[in-house]
RNA sequence: GCGGAUGUGGUGAAAUUGGUAUACACGCCAGACUUAGGAUCUGGUGCCGUAAGGUGUGGAGGUUCAAGUCCUCUCAUCCGCACCA
């Protein structure tokens, strides 16, 4: 039995796709699993961070085919987007023969890593076939007005000529190519997944169990739920005359009304709509309206380095103490939060604290410490006590907020709000190799949604790709149409659609079965039964944590949104997430630009698939950081090569042997202790731990103590089970093994004996003050005098001299004697 | 600053509920077989020490018969968010 990967592997990839083996069964009466990894784009190439993510939903999907579950493990292409524009630019080639050529290699791929995807189910979101079902439930969202298009201060990506979404802009640059991203005021369509903000919120509670905690946390952080205090300021006599009587006041929004008392100053945006109002109509003079309009173009990135700000010349009036405080423009209050002002309390928040000394404000404290002198050099933000404060004065920080609020509600002058991070999501993109927004301008009609039967709204094939503006723009027919309305010439929406909503819903496109794909996006009977069966969502979400926010929040978001148009009846579509770590090399991510990357296709033909699978599943926890490391890659190989190669000491077998458990050598029980051990083992990892290392270790622990004996039963039951095991992280040569000599028979569950975990004897460690000294061997079920006497008899050592005062036995781990001088 | 994690041999990492710390693997050392080995097999390998023994899970305390595990404080590293009023 000579181990070779490459012959093997290739019959088996063969063997599987002949027969069908992994589609999944349309017989709803069956328990099922869904198992998805997050599919990818279509670079290209796979990098050995798909590896890693499609060996470990693989593992999960053949592990519970193993059980008896009829598995839906689907992959499909998340093909359109930038990378395929660029390179039309760079190459000269279609963005849709770069995306469907690439499609074709990685599905190649696929197939050599042995992965067990139902290959009737896939797709790439750039089929015409998903555009339409998407553009559909685009329609649906916009009746519903979950869609609308606004004018506003956006996103800008220079070098991607596009609008980003603000989950897209990290650190002040493109999530895409890391260039910094510059503000623009331009139309865009907005998802309201703010009207879903609480919900979002809400039902984070529901995937506790089920999702990493860190996830959880960023979720809840980037919705940002505050509760507060909003309220008018209104402007005195003479600010009124100055403004011409167009504005009366402003709205601000506070988290600690307790601390009202103290307002000192106020401040609103640079964007804000007085200020350019004071602009247009030169209340301020030059220099100060140049200053501010520099304030409104710097980047985020610079605007958070120092505090700026103006004195606008007006004055508004405090709503309980009713004096005058003076109105500043300040870089640090943000327009897009809240109201784009604030109240500002200098001697209670750190920010208003340093913009006060900056420009010399009065700091008025009107909190200060149980107990303690107030310290004057910096703002005191934790709970105190009330002063200062008229008839809240003594009363705890945290209560008073509560009865400030009570009190402005009483008054009628301000009430109780909550205010959210998270803002609508903007989902035009002002290029071409993405879904059409379905949407036509009509001079007479406004904006008007194409008709149903028409979609898809497909893109042209004849379009020059240059980098400079909008394909669909500069094509010379594709826009012009008739109005669906009125039928009087119009224009087609030139915007294409954020490849997130894609990624947003295609999970639920993989339940239908491809019998009805021409009909029908998904069929609520087949939701039901993939998505909903026991637990809601997806039984195993696997993918990178970089999509913690993204993907995961706008995926939740549809969900919801699917439901409540009627599509569905369920609120969270990813039952269970893993949250796989990166694979490193030489301690950093492996990257192209660092020159660190292991090509996949190379480990395949150096080694083999099951090799790669092994090392990538053996060598740390899914969560965790992966190194690679060549000789530990090397190490799976010899141990996939000695399970192959001793395989000859096991018989030809249609069922496990019997096997007289008392009349085994001290070896041979040992060897069957080993192999029923690791089963147990593999059973606690798929239902809770998926700790395949720890699986994995086992199974070799079971090989080594095979090997330390010669009874081919012993040999043959060992096999039978191991390589049960093992198919999820090695097929190809399971399968082997298992024709060979099971005629696939053992590919099942697997039932644990208990009899081979019977033991006469056991060591027992033996510690004096919790100090481990020595080793006995005792009878399985001796008394606890006998074993404490046996004990005391090897220890003698250690107790000459001293008084024994207590002895301890824990049954079958140790014995532990308490001694004193 | 806020939030989330993680610290165990030379390395990747094990250790259900507190109960023999370092399983499994890589590496290293020695030996066997070899003309040769980056092949294969066997044995060894936390640290200090010739040994007896001592010591050891980032650090300091604590609870306990017993702590990698529980509690308090602290240090370091990584990740996410970050002027959110």
């Amino acid at each position: 039995m000579q181990y070779s990967s490459k012959e093997l592997e290739k019959n088996w990839q063969e063997y599987w796709a002949e027969n069908r083996s992994f589609e999944p069964s349309e017989d709803f009466a069956k328990e099922k699993k869904y198992i998805l990894s997050m599919f990818p784009f279509p670079s290209g190439r796979l990098h050995m961070g798909h590896v890693r993510n499609y060996t470990l939903s693989d593992a999960f999907a053949r592990y519970y085919r193993q059980q008896g579950f009829n598995v839906l493990h689907p992959i499909g292409f998340d093909s359109f987007g930038m990378p395929a524009e660029n390179a039309a630019i760079k190459n000269g080639s279609h963005p849709k023969k770069w995306t469907y050529e690439n499609i074709d290699y990685m599905k190649g791929e696929f197939k050599s890593l042995g992965f067990s995807f139902s290959k009737e189910r896939e797709f790439a979101t750039s089929d015409e076939l998903y555009t339409k079902f998407e553009q559909g439930f685009i329609i649906d969202m916009y009746e519903k007005g979950l869609l609308y298009r606004k004018k506003g201060f956006l996103n800008w990506c220079e070098s991607c000529h596009t609008v980003l979404a603000n989950e897209q802009v990290i650190d002040g640059c493109c999530w895409r190519c890391d260039n910094q991203v510059v503000k623009k005021d331009m139309n865009q369509y907005y998802f309201k997944i703010t009207d879903y903000a609480d919900e979002l919120l809400l039902d984070l509670n529901k995937l506790e169990d089920g999702w990493p905690k860190q996830v959880l946390t960023m979720q809840e952080n980037w919705i940002g739920k505050s509760n507060g205090l909003e309220f008018k300021f209104c402007f005195d006599e003479e600010s009124l005359k100055k403004l011409g009587g167009n504005f009366d006041g402003f709205e601000v929004f506070t988290t600690r009304p307790d601390t009202i008392y103290g307002v000192s100053y106020t401040a609103i945006a640079p964007e804000h709509e007085i200020v350019t109002y004071m602009i247009e109509n030169s209340l301020l003079d030059e220099n100060t309206i140049a200053k501010i309009k520099e304030m409104k173009n710097a980047s985020s990135i610079d605007r958070q380095k120092t505090k700026s700000g103006f004195a606008l010349g007006l004055d508004v009036v405090h709503p309980l103490t009713k004096k005058n405080v003076p109105l500043w423009v300040a870089n640090f209050v943000l327009m897009d939060y809240g109201s784009g002002a604030v109240m500002a309390v200098p001697a209670h928040d750190e920010r208003d604290f340093d913009f006060a000394k900056k420009y010399n404000l009065p700091i008025n404290a009107v909190i200060k410490p149980f107990g303690e002198e107030l310290k004057k050099d910096e703002a005191y933000t934790e709970v105190g006590e009330l002063f200062n404060s008229e008839l809240f004065d003594g009363l705890n920080s945290k209560d008073a907020q509560s009865k400030i609020i009570e009190y402005f509600q009483a008054q009628g002058i301000g009430k109780k709000t909550t205010n959210y991070k998270l803002k609508d999501w903007g989902v035009s993109r002002q290029r071409y190799w993405g879904a059409p927004i379905p949407f036509v301008h009509c001079d007479s009609c406004g904006i008007v949604m194409e008709k149903k039967e028409n979609l898809p709204v497909a893109l042209p094939e004849d379009i020059e790709i240059t980098g400079e503006g909008n394909p669909l723009e500069k094509h010379p027919t594709w826009k012009h149409c008739k109005c669906p309305k009125c039928g009087r010439d119009a224009v087609r929406e030139t915007d294409t659609m954020d490849t997130f909503v894609e990624s947003s819903w295609y999970f639920l496109r993989f339940c239908a079965s491809p019998k009805n794909w021409q009909e029908e996006a998904f069929s609520k009977e087949q939701i039901k039964y993939w998505m909903h069966q026991g637990q809601e969502g997806v039984d195993h979400y696997i993918g990178g944590i970089e999509h913690a926010i993204l993907h995961l929040l706008y995926a939740r978001f549809f969900t919801k949104v699917l439901r409540d148009l009627g599509y569905l009846d369920f609120d969270e579509p990813f039952g269970r997430l893993l949250t796989q770590g990166m694979v490193l090399k030489d301690g950093a991510k492996m990257s192209k630009s660092k020159g660190n990357t292991v090509d996949p296709d190379a480990i395949i033909e150096k080694y083999g698939a099951d090799t790669a699978r092994l090392f990538i599943l053996f060598a740390a926890p899914p969560t965790q950081e992966l190194e690679w490391n060549d000789s530990a890659v090397e190490g799976a190989y010899k141990f996939i090569k000695r399970f192959y190669e001793r395989s000859v000491n096991v018989d030809k077998l249609e069922t496990t042997p019997y096997i007289e458990q008392a009349s085994l050598t001290k070896e041979e029980k040992f060897a069957r202790k080993k192999v029923y051990e690791a089963l147990v083992r593999a059973n606690d990892v798929y239902s809770e731990r998926y700790t395949f290392n720890t699986m994995i270790a086992g199974v070799m622990e079971a090989m080594n103590a095979l090997n330390l004996q010669t009874n081919r039963d012993v040999w043959s039951e060992g096999y039978w089970i191991l390589s049960s095991i093992m198919e999820p992280v090695i097929p190809h040569v399971c399968w082997d093994i298992s024709s060979k000599y099971f005629a696939l028979k053992n590919l099942t569950q697997q039932k644990v004996i208990e009899e081979v975990f019977a033991q006469d004897s056991i060591t027992l460690g033996v510690s004096v003050n919790g100090k481990r000294r020595c080793e006995i061997e005792v009878a399985i079920d001796a008394p606890k005098d006998e074993i404490v006497a046996i004990a005391k008899e090897k220890a003698q050592k250690w107790l000459e001299g001293k008084t024994l005062i207590k002895e301890i036995v824990v049954p079958k781990k140790l014995v532990n004697l308490v001694v004193k001088d």
